[in-house]
Order: C-alpha cells, then sequence, then structure tokens
DNA sequence: TTTATTAATGAATATATTGCATTAATGGAC
DNA sequence: GTCCATTAATGCAATATATTCATTAATAAA
C-alpha cells in the first residue's frame, strides 16, 4: 500500500470529481482512475460509488477518508520529528556536572543550548568521581564534565575551562588576602577538602598544595559536594579549598581567597558516540568556550 | 512512501541483519539494501549506522521503529473495521418504528440482528407520522417502521406483519368479548384513538370499523402515542383500540378483546441507498418476517 | 435525438523494484 | 601480517508497476 495513493484517494473524496482531482494533483484522469481501482482491490472493499455521471463516497470510504487524514497527518508528524532528532535537534542528553559549575559556566551552556535547539530534552545530574566512566560506558550519562582529565581508550576528552582554586572561610576569620597564609596558621586550620581519590587530578592538586607549604592538613571531613562543604564553613566548623566557580552562587557570610593554584574543567564523551544530538552539543559546548 | 517499504525496516530493525532479513522476507538481499536506502533518502535522514560487518539503529531509526510500529498496526485495524463496514457488518443503523411492536416483532428483530452482526450499532427512534417520510429522506433515519403504506418516489416499501386490532379496555369493564359490542353500547363509550392524519392508512382503519356501526365516536383524546392512551384506559378515563402487538407488553388490569380488523406492518427504506449494513439488515429482517 | 460531460480502458511508455552476480570492506584465525 | 569468511553495497538485466495519450461507453441535459 503506497501513501501516494492513500493521498489521491483523499484529493478525490475531496472534489468527487475525476478530472478537477487529477488536474489538482497534476496527474491524468486516467492514472487516478487505476489508482483509486487498485486501491480498492487491495483493501477488497468499494471506496465510491460511481457511475459515467456521479462520483461519492461509500460508507466504508468516508470512514477510511476520516481515519487515514488523522493517520496520514500523524505519520507527517513523526516523520518531521525523526528528521528533526538526525539533525540533533530533538532527542534527550544525560549531563553530568561538578556542582562547582552550576552557578558558573552550566547556565551559560544551558541557555545557548535551549537558544539553539529548543526542541532538545537535557537531563542534569550529578556523579560521583569513581562512577563517571562507568556511567559514561554504559550510556546512563552522555556528556561527562569533570575536574579530572582521562585518558580511556573509547573516552574521549576535551579541556573546557580553567578556574583558580580559592581558600574558603567564614567572612571573619583571620584570613583576609593570600600574603595572611603561612604553613604556621593553616597548621592550625580544620579543613574540608574533596575525597581523596585514586587518580584524581583535582584531588592531586589540592594535596600538592599542601605539599608546597610542607605540611599535612588537618582534615576534619572529605566530600564531593561543594555545597556540603560551603554550609560546614559557613557554620564556622572549619575552611576549606574551592574552585572559585563558588563565587557565582553568591553566597554570603563567606570570603574567598584566590590561592596562585588552578584546576582545570574537561568534557568527556563516548568515541564512537554518533549520536547527532551529542555532536551537536559538543560543538555548542566547545565553540560557547571558546568565546570566554 | 510505500508501507510495504515501512514493513522491511521493521524486519530489518528486528535481526539487524540484512541477510537473514532478507530470508524472512523473502526477498534478496540486494532488494532489501535498496529499499531502506530509498526510505532513508525519500525521509532525508539515516535509519541504520551500518558498515561490513554490523548494522545498528540510528536514534532516528529507534524513534522511527517505534512509531511505525503503532502506526502501521493502527492503520491495519482501520483496514479491517473498512472491510466489516463494507461488508454490512459494521457501522451504524437508525431505525424507526412504532410503539406497538417495541414488544411484539422489534425484541426478535434486534436479537436477530445482534446474533448476526454483533458489531452493528442500532439506533431506535420513533418519529412522528407526518416526519417519517421526511427523516427517511434526510438520511435522519435508514429504515422506518410504519402502519402506513406508501408510494412515495424514492421509498421502497414491503409488508412485514399482520396485526388484529383489539379493545382495549379495563379488567371489570361490561365489555367481556366481541359478541358484547353493539353500536349502542359503544355510543356511550369515550375513545382514545390515533391522531387522524391525511393520508394514514391505519388511521383510516380504525375509523373505518366505526363506519361499520355506523357512528361517530366520542372521541377524548387523539394520540399517536399507545402508551399514553393505555396509561389512560388504565385509570378507567376511557377505552381505546389498539393493535393487539401491545398484549406483548403484559400490563396488568387491562382486557383485549380482539376485533375482526387487520393493520398492516410496513418496513420503508430508500430506494437508492446501497449501504452495506441497510442492504444486510433488510435481508435479516425480511426473512425473519418470513419465518413468523 | 443529439450533444456535452465524464469515468473506464487499451496500448505504449516511463519509472520502480527485484534478482543475479560481483565487489569491497572488515573482523577473526593462524 | 596474511588469508579467509562474512556481509553490505552495486552494476546490470529482467520484471512489475505507474503514468500518459487516445479512445470508448455511459448518461444527463438540451
Amino acid at each position: 500500500m503506497d501513501l501516494q495513493r492513500i493521498k489521491y484517494f483523499l484529493a478525490l473524496s475531496e472534489q468527487l470529481h475525476y478530472w478537477k482531482t487529477a488536474e489538482k494533483i497534476n496527474i491524468t484522469q486516467s492514472a487516478l482512475t487505476r489508482q483509486i481501482q487498485s486501491l480498492e482491490n487491495e483493501l477488497g472493499l468499494q471506496l465510491f460509488e460511481r457511475n459515467k455521471r456521479n462520483v461519492k463516497l461509500t460508507p466504508a470510504g468516508k470512514f477510511l477518508k476520516e481515519k487515514w487524514e488523522v493517520e496520514l497527518s500523524e505519520l507527517e508528524y513523526i516523520h518531521q520529528f525523526a528528521k528533526q532528532i538526525h539533525l540533533g535537534e530533538s532527542g534527550t542528553i544525560t549531563i553530568a556536572h561538578p556542582d562547582s559549575i552550576s552557578a558558573s559556566i552550566m547556565p551559560d551552556i544551558l541557555a545557548k543550548i535551549a537558544e539553539t535547539f529548543p526542541q532538545l530534552q537535557i537531563k542534569l545530574v550529578q556523579v560521583l568521581y569513581e562512577n563517571q566512566l562507568e556511567f559514561l560506558r554504559n550510556y546512563k550519562i552522555d556528556l561527562a564534565i569533570t575536574r579530572d582529565i582521562n585518558n580511556e581508550p573509547g573516552i574521549k576528552s576535551r579541556k573546557l575551562y580553567s578556574d583558580h582554586l580559592a581558600l574558603v572561610v567564614p567572612q571573619d576569620h583571620s584570613f583576609k588576602e593570600f600574603g595572611d597564609l603561612s604553613a604556621e596558621k593553616l597548621k592550625q586550620q580544620k579543613f574540608f577538602l574533596p575525597t581523596r581519590d585514586e587518580g584524581s587530578s583535582y584531588s592531586d592538586i589540592i594535596h600538592g598544595l599542601f605539599k608546597s607549604y610542607d605540611f599535612v592538613p588537618d582534615v576534619f571531613l572529605h566530600s564531593e559536594f561543594g555545597s556540603t562543604i560551603i554550609a560546614l564553613v559557613k557554620k564556622g566548623l572549619g575552611i576549606a579549598i574551592l574552585p572559585d566557580s563558588y563565587l557565582h552562587h553568591q553566597i554570603p557570610g563567606l570570603r574567598f581567597i584566590p590561592l596562585p593554584f588552578k584546576t582545570d574543567l574537561f568534557i568527556n564523551w563516548r568515541a564512537d558516540d554518533h549520536n547527532p544530538v551529542l555532536v551537536n552539543i559538543l560543538e555548542l559546548v566547545l565553540s560557547t568556550q571558546a568565546i570566554k
């Protein structure tokens, strides 16, 4: 059954006149006659009651006219939607990102995506460092924004952005600027630091920082989630080292003291993922980064 | 777009293997390849990601697989239904019938229809005598069962059944049987009779009856609706003449005294109505009548 | 009865589909 | 690395389907 035939039928069912209809759809009356005939044969029923003078729909024809109109427009919609998916303008993509950038570059990225591909569905998740690559491989997420570089086979990676690290202290803390810091004073502080994961370049940097002061910090709590740490610092329970992206969260009662250390942000994806949505998003995100 | 192609696509999307799929659907691998290619061209998108070794669905392909499966089965259902309409096994038909037979032959007819064409939708209506032919012509009803013969052009008619007329009196009335009747006694009664319509053969018969007794009845009320009349007779407000079909209503407190007069029941339809439902129903109804 | 209108049909042509044989790419065996 | 088995793509010929043009046949209206 060719959908073209159904379209011919629908045209004829409007006009109820072979010549006029044939002219309208740019075929000859003869061709139209035969198409309708073969449609009737295929279905095993009569669509029109006709003599040499008049054409009218049979009850079955009337029924099919109604139903086919709906089905055809539904199909058209489906095909359009599929085209959008093909172009990467539609579909769903799941992105894992660290807490730190949810108020800095994430909003920029999301706004750009929403503007360029308004049909796209984005899912944002936060995933523990140790699960990121596994989730990426198992298609639980499509993009992972991390502070850790990786050179896993099958996963591609690009640097997206660089943050300064900052010492986070309560507003009334004795540390006011970088010059106030000394190994001596730092030793007296309680610290909240990221979990020291095997192979995490981010935690390596932070712990490397203490090495430069040549002491082992008194770590009160390890956490991957910056917002937890910030809450504890605000209560005066200790101080922390975080990327200064958190400045964008505009948290009252805290002071960020910039440190001369940088932490990089990477974007990671499956090397063999040909999902056009991903391709588009990547292009967009990497170009957004270029602007910054 | 040929639905056949979509079926090929669906087969391939299950197997993800050209050779096996081609074998399954009884074409060659070459033909299948080309059909998929032209489907992709037509839609302007890629359905499968494939190399010489592997075939897998693209996101757009996955989407279309799901949607098309639904659409195809919907279309199949629609076509089946249309076939039923064509065979007159499905659809709606509206029948007008007099009150009198709603407990006698209507149930028989309806039961027979429901048994033979379980998918059929029947609408029963009661239409005033004066509107019957007009409603039939304007497609408001498809069949009219009447007590009046007609010879209108464009309307066909067949006799369906013959009823006896009966004098309807309260149980305790002095009239017990036909022998009790006399012109003298009848003159003292109040009557409920059908509306005396111009050209209604039914009302002609009834009024003819009185002519045979050579008097003009004292008519208390004219009504076309038997159930109204029966209610009034039961209250002792008068007596009536009705077809004895009403006996089937099993009304307590009333006596039906058979009269030696008959009234015929006719079935009427549009001569040019080719609706297969009507054809089937007519066939069924007329054969049911033959059995009686 | 004649004429104008209009759907159906025969024959020729154009287009699309399919099958057969072959090619080209790729993963696995050794 | 080389060779082999597997498998999707492609050239070409055969077949099937769709379309056109010209004509026919039916019928309502003049």
